[in-house]
DNA sequence: AAGGCGGGGAC
DNA sequence: GTCCCAGCCTT
């Protein structure tokens, strides 16, 4: 596996390269970790350097406001990492002296660190031997030893195989390795048997059924809700926006009001006006429900003091601080700015 | 143990 | 449209 991670590993933006002597910095190996929970190589790359470039370290990071982290974080989504990025930061520099704690027990307390975060952590940045499971590795697993047997019910015996091929030596090449086998050869559908590694050694390869593998329980179909988002702009072009509460559905995020969302929702503008009914429908499906809006529009006075969130000015709003429901919302809004 | 929590790309 | 992705947290 590490002859083939030596020749073949993919250049990333947080990588080290094998071989090259130089040590992983662990700040840059936790930042891409959070990012790249449940995100795909590619999504990661544009915001891992934005986020490296304005914070060069832990202690950068954790001086910075909430607003430009979830800001800098919007549309990348699950924006729960983002919030306990920050935390994890500030409890880095408040209680371990601003450096990242090395072994995966001290890691797995920190904020928005779970058992994978703080194995890869453990061994992609400080050399232990930490077993690390990840959608990929569970998929080679599941191939590699032909387990039938369903997720997540098989994640024990998978997590047992995963640990006993962990060797002492480079654990976090290994580790690095098998993910890297799972996003570029033995993928999800059509697995590349023909040119893997690990072909001689594969049993679902040898019974014809490595790409029904790993087999999975079936998921539940997604309800589709309904609601309104109300889209307010003064003359001088300022947009009438609120930070939606840390817990929930994009918490701690910027965004235009809303009402409820259900089967019946009832209207709910920030403010008595004409609003409009542009006749457009924003479509967006999060994780578990798909959400169609209803765009409703109106001129606000400058004198208004609404109740709920703020006129933004114009110089001051950025599209791209909106997470992607409410970056929609604008794009469709009637006005003179470009949706391009 | 189960459910909430984004978004984009591949098919 | 569905499925998947270097998962974590709450209940």
């Amino acid at each position: 596996m590490l002859e083939w991670y030596d020749a073949h590993a993919r250049v990333l933006p947080w990588r080290v390269p094998p071989g090259s002597g130089e040590a992983a910095d662990p700040y840059r190996i936790w930042m891409s970790e959070i990012m790249l929970q449940q995100t795909t190589v590619v999504t990661v790359k544009a915001y891992f350097e934005r986020f490296t470039a304005r914070w060069p370290t832990v202690a950068d990071l954790a001086a910075a406001e909430d607003a430009e982290v979830m800001g800098e974080w919007a549309g990348l989504g699950y924006y729960a990492r983002a919030r306990n990025l920050l935390k994890c930061a500030r409890v880095v520099v408040a209680d371990h002296g601003g450096s990242f704690p090395n072994t995966e027990a001290e890691l797995l307390t920190l904020p928005g660190i779970g058992p994978y975060t703080a194995a890869a952590v453990a061994s992609i940045a400080f050399d232990q031997p930490a077993p690390v499971m990840d959608g990929n590795i569970e998929r080679v697993m599941a191939r590699l030893f032909a387990v039938e047997a369903p997720l997540p019910g098989s994640k024990p015996v998978l997590k047992a195989h995963a640990t006993r091929l962990t060797p002492a030596e480079r654990p976090g090449d290994h580790a690095q390795a098998l993910m890297d086998l799972g996003a570029t050869i033995c993928t999800p559908r059509s697995p590349a048997c023909g040119i893997c590694p690990l072909m001689a050694a594969c049993f679902a390869r040898a019974q014809g059924i490595a790409a029904d593998l790993p087999r999975k329980a079936p998921k539940k179909v997604k309800p589709t809700r309904l609601g309104y988002v109300y889209v307010a702009r003064r003359a001088d072009g300022a947009l009438l926006l609120e930070t939606r509460p840390e817990k929930g559905l994009l918490g701690g995020m910027l965004a235009f009001p809303t009402s409820e969302w259900s089967d019946a929702p009832e209207e709910a503008p920030p403010f008595e006006a004409d609003w409009r009914d542009t006749g457009v429908e924003v479509r967006h499906t999060f994780t578990h429900f798909h959400l169609r809006l209803t765009l409703r529009q109106t001129e606000a006075p400058m004198d208004l003091a609404p109740e709920r969130g703020e006129f933004v000015p114009e110089a001051l709003f950025k599209p791209s601080s909106l997470p992607t429901l409410m970056r929609k919302a604008y794009d469709l809004s009637e006005t003179d700015h470009d949706p391009a």
